[in-house]
DNA sequence: AACACCGCCTGAGCGC
DNA sequence: TGCGCTCAGGCGGTGT
C-alpha cells in the first residue's frame, strides 16, 4: 500500500538507475492498464498507446512525484505518469523479470525497469509533455502533503462537516496521504479522526499540518513502511512500520498513555486512535509536535 | 455541491 | 492439507 513516503523511496532508489539512461525497448503485456492522452486544439483526447507514447527511445531527464503518483520525463519532453494503487510496484533489476503480474517493462543498456501490479488498481498514463500531465491527470490533486501549509489546509477544511480523517484521505485536499499516515498524523496532532473538519481551531490545523509533514518526513527517512510486500526500486524494505503509533495497533496500548487504542470504520477505512490522547473536543492547549 | 458508497482485483491470513 | 471466507484499500464512477 504505497503512500507518499513509499513512492518517494521508490523515486529516490530509481534515480541513479534511470536519469541519463535511454529506454531502448518497451514491452506492454497488459494494454488495459495504460491510457495515452494528447492535446488537440486545447482539448485532451485519448490516443492509442504505442511504444513511443511509453517513452521508447527516450532518455530519462528526471523522475518527479506528486502525492502518490510518479512521472518519468524524457529529455524530448514526453511524460509517463505511474500510479501504484494498492499493490503496484516499480522496480529495477538486471535480469529480465519472470514473475506474474508484470504488466510493463522497459529495457535499458544495463537492466530493466519493471512495473507490476497484482490487483491492478494502479496503471500508466502517457502525455506528450509534463505540462500536459499536470494539466490533466494531476490537475485535481491538492498540495503535496510533504509541503502541507496550515493556511491552505485551513481553507480546505473550513466549513466542512465531514470527519477530518475523510478529508485527509481526499487527494484533492492534500496529495499523498493514505490510511497509514492519516492515522499517524492525527495521533501526533492529538486530534480525533471523527472531528468534523469545521470544528478544528486554527491552532489545531497548524498542529495537524506540522504533524503531517513530520510523520511523512520521518517515514521517508526510514525508507517508508513495509507491511506486506512494499519494496523500494532496489528491493529494499522500509522500516517505519515499527514506529507506527496507531496504524494496525487496534486494541494494543497507546505508546503515549497506555490506554487501549480504539478501532472503528471512518470513511470506509479502518481507523485507529487513542480516545484519551485524541479526545472528541479540542484540547485546551494544542501541544506542538 | 458535497459527500457517501460501490466495485474493481488478488493474496494473505484465518477457522474449520 | 486444503478449502472457502474475510479483509486489505486507491480511486473513479455513481447515487443521494
Amino acid at each position: 500500500m504505497p503512500e507518499l513516503p513509499e513512492v518517494e523511496s521508490i523515486r529516490r532508489t530509481l534515480l541513479p538507475h534511470l536519469v541519463g539512461t535511454r529506454l531502448t525497448r518497451v514491452t506492454l503485456r497488459r494494454p488495459d492498464i495504460c491510457e495515452s492522452w494528447t492535446l488537440r486544439k486545447g482539448l485532451f483526447v485519448s490516443t492509442p498507446t504505442t511504444p513511443s507514447t511509453l517513452l521508447q527511445g527516450g532518455v530519462i531527464a528526471d523522475i518527479l512525484r506528486h502525492g502518490k503518483q510518479l512521472a518519468l520525463v524524457a529529455r524530448d519532453g514526453r511524460a509517463l505518469c505511474i500510479t501504484l494503487g494498492m499493490s503496484g510496484h516499480l522496480g529495477w533489476q538486471v535480469t529480465p523479470p519472470d514473475r506474474p503480474h508484470v504488466h510493463c517493462l522497459w529495457k535499458t543498456r544495463d537492466g530493466y525497469l519493471v512495473f507490476e501490479d497484482p490487483r491492478r488498481f494502479g496503471g500508466l498514463w502517457t502525455y506528450p509533455s509534463l505540462d500536459a500531465l499536470r494539466q490533466h491527470r494531476w490537475a485535481a490533486l491538492g498540495l503535496d502533503a510533504l509541503s502541507a501549509k496550515p493556511g491552505t489546509l485551513a481553507h480546505q477544511l473550513a466549513g466542512s462537516a465531514r470527519p477530518v480523517k475523510a478529508a485527509l484521505l481526499d487527494q484533492s485536499v492534500l496529495a499523498g496521504i493514505g490510511n497509514i499516515y492519516a492515522d499517524e498524523a492525527l495521533h501526533r496532532a492529538r486530534i480525533a479522526p471523527t472531528r468534523p473538519c469545521g470544528s478544528l481551531a486554527s491552532t489545531e490545523v497548524r498542529t495537524l499540518a506540522a504533524a503531517i509533514r513530520w510523520v511523512i518526513r520521518h517515514s521517508i527517512a526510514h525508507g517508508g513502511s513495509t507491511l506486506r510486500d512494499y519494496r523500494n526500486a532496489d528491493g529494499g524494505k522500509g522500516n517505519y512500520q515499527s514506529r507506527h503509533a496507531v496504524y494496525g495497533r487496534g486494541g494494543q496500548p497507546c505508546h503515549t498513555c497506555g490506554q487501549h487504542l480504539h478501532a472503528a470504520q471512518i470513511a470506509q477505512r479502518t481507523t485507529v486512535w487513542c480516545t484519551s490522547c485524541q479526545p472528541n473536543t479540542p484540547l485546551p492547549i494544542a501541544p506542538s509536535p
